[in-house]
DNA sequence: TGTACATCAGTGAACGCGCGTTCACTGATGTAC
DNA sequence: TGTACATCAGTGAACGCGCGTTCACTGATGTAC
């Protein structure tokens, strides 16, 4: 337990994964710092409960701190899912980047990328879910371009960087589309146990859809 | 409303449309039939409602029966809701089935039963996610051959009549899983509003995806 | 055909559930002078 | 540096919510003789 100020905080939330580090301003525990406390203890609960089962009292409850605390901080429940879900995206999209550096040519980038994609979502089933779950106001691949580390920056780059040149704009967007689906609808096969967590055969599959 | 044997139910789950009828058996308002009127009703309510607001004492208030009526049909709502994701997963079927039977050779058959999957998630969302979010006991795609009329039958049939002959097992698998997950993400990108359901987009990214 | 009885599909009242959220409040923090 | 006061992040009690499910029951149906 860490004491500050007067307020008693968990420090559980700090010790889970590198998930939760996303999620953490430093210096971590300063007052005020209960919004960023909430997320990570948040992406903790996700990580051991459906987003069903997902409840702000718990979440309050592993902080340290009253249920109606929270609510100097998100207007309400679905504002708090908000935040995890955008933390999530984050990550997600930092798992793809990293995926993508560590190959060599643009083709394994891209594969490697989409394997990054479905293993994140196999990982972390829940935050997956309320990532996709939490409409974005405008949808993800039609949104602007961000800061170059969003997970759909990543597809698009990747996309971009095979995909012949004088294909036309149609096409790539539906070969981004449909590079996006398949992982997509993969990873969700996976987490509603359609299809057995099997990497070999994961892989081949994102595999055999590049072309060569 | 339909009187009949003394018990009232109320007849709307019969009007909305022919995903109902699936449910089905006739003569439809026998002494009885309470479970196909409820899983009857079900659909119709999942036509109006996510999975998560759907209410068993809703169903049995459609049907005209008190909620605990429907205890001597089904142990539990979990249990409803499997009969419910049943009957689903039959229309999914017929409507892939009908589908490839409109289009004339393989490959077009195929691209069009493709079609009609992400049609039916579209048409009905929440039927669809809880379709998929009713875990079966062992993966559709692994379950044994059926009567062929299934979803999953209907995918081998059409993978196995334009995969090559002599490729492999795996690489089999691999289409035939590759495809699902193609189309599954799809719908699911399209039900979580992250891509536009734009019919032309999504048949084009389907076309895209086949040899030829 | 009539009677006695078991079966079983219904009934309505009741309970507990933990939740999200509201409310009036308190007391520490930061600031103006 | 001290003092007066506004601010605001917390508190705990309370409420309503509609739900799934249990319970003891009733009365119509079907059957054995």
């Amino acid at each position: 337990m860490v004491q500050q100020l007067g307020y008693v905080y968990n420090d559980n939330m700090a010790s889970n994964d590198n998930i939760v580090n996303i999620a953490l301003d430093r210096p971590r525990y300063h007052h005020g710092d209960l919004r960023a406390a909430a997320v990570a203890a948040g992406l903790a609960l996700l990580e051991e409960r459906s987003v069903d089962d997902f409840a702000l009292r718990e979440v309050a409850r592993r902080i340290g701190v009253s249920a109606t605390a929270l609510y100097r901080h998100f207007p309400d429940k679905q504002a708090l899912l908000g935040a995890i879900a955008a933390a999530g995206l984050v990550t997600l999209g930092e798992r793809q980047r990293e995926a993508s550096e560590a190959a060599g040519d643009p083709l394994h980038a891209f594969v490697e990328s989409g394997i990054a994609y479905v293993r994140f979502a196999i990982d972390h089933p829940s935050l997956f879910r309320l990532v996709f779950a939490t409409a974005s106001a405008e949808p993800i691949l039609d949104s602007p371009r961000g800061t170059g580390g969003s997970a759909m920056d990543q597809l698009r780059d990747n996309i971009a960087r095979f995909v012949a040149d004088d294909s036309s704009n149609e096409a790539q967007k539906a070969a981004a589309l449909g590079a996006w689906a398949l992982v997509h609808g993969l990873a969700m096969l996976v987490l509603d146990g359609q299809t057995p967590d099997d990497p070999e055969l994961i892989a081949r599959v994102i595999r055999q859809m590049v072309p060569g």
